[in-house]
DNA sequence: TTTACATATCGTAATATTGCAATATAAATA
DNA sequence: TATTTATATTGCAATATTACGATATGTAAA
């Protein structure tokens, strides 16, 4: 069906996918890393960064805008990119409950 | 098209967009989170956990395992399906890159 | 060796995603 | 105002994902 029934979830987890779903691309990775890298917000010139035609990259940065984890703010002519702690932070928390798993689990089976 | 240019990213950038693909479905999210939740190894009956068919889930889990993200043994008549350490160690690596990123940030534009 | 139970695979329909050319929009500057 | 530059939107083709019924496979116990 390609439909997924995010009715049956909770809203926790259907944010929790939301957002590892819009980590799910190489080309968003790989604009998450460009902006790791320069340490700082990137003002424009992130298509030429990508192997990918402007409206591709376009529709990336909105999927990550979408979903919390980036933000873009008008900086004259161009658009300035930063990534969004928020969105991070709830990723974060969830790999903490997973490290408390790891640190407490009572039955080794595997 | 709904192909990925993969060829074009590194190695490391296709493996964490498959890692955070894996963890891009709100049923995979409530894989997980029930495996927390209990605390331990689950032998057998997940299916009855999730509001979905069983070969729906069946092929979820699949694609976690796939992504190295859970283990299956074999317990008995059963399957047992842990975490897998691993898999999540390289998503940790990843948020902390963008720990650092919020900890040095020279330029705050946004 | 049947039977029962758990899980995997196949086949398929519905929908989503990816990518890009063409085009539109928006802001700064000449 | 016209031009340039940066980014967004539209429309579409190719492919991927999701879901499940039907069925196969594998394991343990009767």
């Amino acid at each position: 069906m390609g439909i997924t029934k995010s009715e049956h979830f909770t809203d926790d987890q259907n944010e929790l996918a939301l957002l590892a779903k819009a980590l799910g691309h190489p080309a968003r990775i790989a604009i998450i890393q460009h902006l790791i890298k320069v340490n700082s917000c990137i003002c424009g010139d992130i298509v030429n960064e990508l192997p990918l035609a402007q409206p591709t990259v376009s529709q990336h940065l909105k999927e990550l805008k979408n979903a919390g984890l980036i933000e873009g703010n008008f900086e004259g002519n161009a658009i300035c990119y930063c990534l969004n702690k928020e969105g991070f932070d709830t990723i974060k928390g969830f790999l903490q409950d997973i490290d408390t798993y790891f640190d407490n689990k009572k039955n080794n089976c595997c």
